[in-house]
DNA sequence: CTAATACTTGGCATTTTTGCCAAATAGTAC
DNA sequence: GTACTATTTGGCAAAAATGCCAAGTATTAG
């Protein structure tokens, strides 16, 4: 328990920053930042939506506080503000190969 | 990079597995997962909710791969599937503990 | 068989999320 | 000032998630 005494967990918190990573666009541009910050243009083209949606995307992650941005010119860069999320993602493959695991061998 | 040469990044299997955690009540379940498995009871009392609700968001656990099931007599009993998604709390602490920072100094 | 318990599923209304377009804002260059 | 580019914001319709109630299934006990 990393909590402290008389402070309850607040998940409600807690899944709001887990749910701003829930969605494969944010994913996948969570993923690009990992190679250091990029503007919306850079992230656009990764997940080829339209540019309000990847700016609506980006908004949700900066709220979290999974991002932070600054301004340069006409370019905002955004950047990862806690890079251990990305740490997160062995696990999540672990998942997955624990589901390809039991799906081929019928154990669970 | 971890993965395999010429196997894209499932980014939307990945945003699944996320999502299935990104629910306050969900959360709460995995955390109390933590301990060993639970039944559905216990976990209806945890989270306070409908006991239909609650074996909801446990089937979408389950999907994702997150837990698995055991029945035993009228019981069924929820386990984690993947221990490590635990960790992952660790990190979204620190994310909000850098929110807290950066709303308390002005950094960022 | 009936009764009781633990859980799941169906249905449905409410809420939230998503994603596009259009318009607005902000900065650069002339 | 105008023109151009990068990004954000407003609006809105479509899709997905949420949560309750009611009904169904499964198991145990008598």
């Amino acid at each position: 328990m990393r909590q402290k005494i008389n402070n309850p967990i607040n998940f409600e918190r807690r899944a709001r920053i887990i749910k701003a990573m829930a969605h494969p666009s944010r994913l996948a541009m969570l993923h690009a930042l990992a190679d250091g910050e990029k503007c919306v243009c850079d992230l656009r083209e990764i997940v080829g939506a339209d540019v309000s949606t990847v700016s609506k995307h980006l908004l949700v992650m900066k709220r979290a506080g999974l991002v932070a941005d600054r301004k340069d010119g006409l370019w905002v860069h955004y950047r990862l503000r806690v890079p251990c999320i990305l740490d997160f993602m062995t696990c999540v493959e672990a998942v997955l190969d624990e589901s390809r695991e039991k799906a081929c061998c019928n154990i669970g």
